[in-house]
DNA sequence: AAAACATATGAATGAACCATCATATGAACA
DNA sequence: TGTTCATATGATGGTTCATTCATATGTTTT
């Protein structure tokens, strides 16, 4: 068996608008658009993300006439956020709190 | 206080390169000349990545003598890297134990 | 079946990122 | 103190990625 290749599935999580997404749908299952409007992007990219998303499943999909109803995959994505939460606020001595500094660039 | 850009945190763990150099530190720490060579990418490349993870603190540096010896922040590395493989190879219903195919582009 | 609505897709542009090269810094040792 | 070793840094070019636009697909409603 080959490695996966987990950069791949980090990825993921390493965008502002997938992690939008993430955050909005933290709360509960949307639509398309109702993702699109919470978070003021452009639905097709909206899409474009939740294709990626599903394909590495951490999105599932449900029809409902002619809409999309997105869900977390709780199990994985939570825990991933509350990890990543606690690095920041515990562990990064660069945040202190405040993690916009990881957010620049740093060559 | 600020929303912190996890994102960005995330984005440490979205480069083969830097994937590599956390497994080879998961072993233990290692000199940058003992990682470059381990993973067979450059010198400087490394030195840039290394400097990225430090920031985020997802790396330690030591200096001894005039090598600069560098390990992993393992609290928050490990467990991250663990929940990746579990969902790889437990959730990712297209990963199925192989997950190649979320290495590929998916558009 | 046509119209309206919801979402997906493909192509193209612009931006961000990464690897590389050349060189700088700094430490040890002769 | 000059040389070698170890690592860091800055600039650059190439590639990848994200967003946008235009349009297609599919579903519902009339």
């Amino acid at each position: 068996m080959n490695e996966p290749s987990y950069e791949q599935f980090f990825a993921n999580f390493s965008n502002y608008t997938r992690m939008k997404i993430i955050i909005a749908l933290a709360d509960g299952p949307l639509s398309v658009n109702e993702l699109t409007e919470q978070i003021g992007d452009e639905q097709s990219n909206v899409s474009h993300h939740l294709k990626q998303m599903a394909h590495c499943s951490l999105v599932d999909v449900k029809r409902e006439g002619k809409k999309r109803i997105y869900s977390l995959n709780e199990k994985t994505v939570k825990p991933m956020l509350a990890m990543a939460q606690e690095h920041v606020f515990g562990s990064c001595t660069n945040c202190a709190g405040d993690c916009r500094s990881c957010a620049e660039g740093v060559r």
